[in-house]
DNA sequence: TGTTTAGTTCGGTTGTTGCAGAACCAAATA
DNA sequence: TATTTGGTTCTGCAACAACCGAACTAAACA
C-alpha cells in the first residue's frame, strides 16, 4: 500500500517530518515554503545549512528559497553565520530572537485596541450599558495583559536562571 | 480637495470609522468583509442589527454578508437575538464569548509545540548543545505560559470583581 | 581578464480567496 | 394555495499570492 522511492531512502523519514512541521506552521499563517524551510532548519544536522543544501533538500527553486529565507530573516527567526575562507552563508534558526518575537506578538494588541477604544468613545455609555461594558471589559483585559505579561516573562527568566544554577551545581 | 457626497452625509463619518476598524481586523488575518461587519456591529446603535441593515450599510451582497456573519458566529464572536412576533434575526457582538476566544488563542501553542517537541526528540541533545537548548527554551517558555496564563486570567477576574464591588458601593 | 559561485530580482503561470449575482429554500403571511 | 420575507447555497469572475525558471549581479577565483 505504501509507496517507496528507490533513491535516497534514508532521508524519506526526514522529508516527511519536515512536511509535517511545514503544515503546522502553515496553520499559523506562514506560506508553505517558509514553513518547510523552518522545518528543515529545525531538524537539520548541523543546524546551520547552506542555501544550496536547503534548496536541494526541499527540491524547490532558488527564488522560493531566497524569498523564504529573507522573510524568515526579516522576522528575525533565522540568521546566518559564515566561516572564514568560505563564501557561503550558513543559515540557522535564531531561537533567542524567535522567542522575543513570540513575546512581542503575545503582548501587542495595539491595532485592535486602538479601534476598540475609538468605538467606545463614539458609543453612548448609558445607552446599551451591558453591551458597552462588555466592550470595556475586553479593553480592560488587554490592558491588564499588556501590563502583566512582561512580569510573567520576567518570572520565567528567573525560573530558568535558578534551574540552570541548579543543574550547574549538580555537575 | 476632499470629495463630498450629497446623499446620506450624516453616516459618512460612521462609514469611514467602520472601514478603519475593518482594516485593523484585516491585519489580524480576517477577510475584509468580516472586518467591516465587525466594525459595523461595534459602532451600530442599537448594537443588534438585522441582516438587511448590515447589508445596506456596507453596500455588499447578501452572500457576502451571510458568509461574514456565519464565520463570525462560528468563531463565537457574533450571536443573534430575536424578538417575539418578528421573524428577523438581530445580530450582535457577543463580547463575553469574544473574550473567551481571545484567551484560548493566547494559551494555545499546541500545534507548534507538538512539532517542536518532535524536533527535539529527533535531535541529538549532545551534538549542538547551544542550539538544542535554544529550542528547549522556547518549548519551556510555551509550557510555562500555558500554565501561568490561566492564573493570570483568574487574577484579572478577581480584580474586575473587586472593581465592580467598589463602584457598586459608591452608588 | 574571463569564469565560477552565491545568491537576488523579474516576469509568467497556477492555485486560492473574496466577493457578487442569481437561483434556491423554508417559514410566515395573505 | 400563492406570495413575501429572511436568509443560504451555487457559480463564476477578478484580484491576489505562491512558486518556478531565467536573467541578472556582485564577489571571488583562476
Amino acid at each position: 500500500m505504501q509507496q517507496e522511492r528507490e533513491e535516497m531512502p534514508s532521508s524519506t523519514f526526514l522529508k516527511q517530518k519536515v512536511e509535517e512541521i511545514g503544515v503546522a506552521f502553515d496553520k499559523t499563517g506562514l506560506a508553505p515554503m517558509i514553513g518547510r524551510v523552518l522545518g528543515f532548519l529545525l531538524l537539520a544536522d548541523p543546524p546551520y545549512q547552506t542555501f544550496y543544501a536547503i534548496q536541494e533538500f526541499l527540491g524547490a527553486s532558488k527564488s522560493s528559497i531566497s524569498h523564504a529565507l529573507n522573510s524568515l530573516m526579516f522576522k528575525g527567526i533565522v540568521e546566518y553565520i559564515t566561516f572564514s575562507g568560505d563564501r557561503k552563508r550558513y543559515f540557522k534558526l535564531n531561537a533567542e530572537n524567535w522567542l522575543e518575537q513570540a513575546k512581542c506578538k503575545m503582548t501587542d494588541f495595539s491595532e485592535v485596541d486602538r479601534v476598540l477604544m475609538e468605538a467606545l468613545q463614539l458609543r453612548d455609555p448609558n445607552k446599551h450599558k451591558e453591551f458597552h461594558e462588555g466592550l470595556l471589559k475586553i479593553f480592560d483585559f488587554h490592558l491588564f495583559m499588556s501590563q502583566e505579561m512582561p512580569k510573567l516573562f520576567e518570572k520565567w527568566e528567573q525560573k530558568l536562571a535558578t534551574q540552570q544554577a541548579g543543574s550547574a551545581r549538580d555537575n
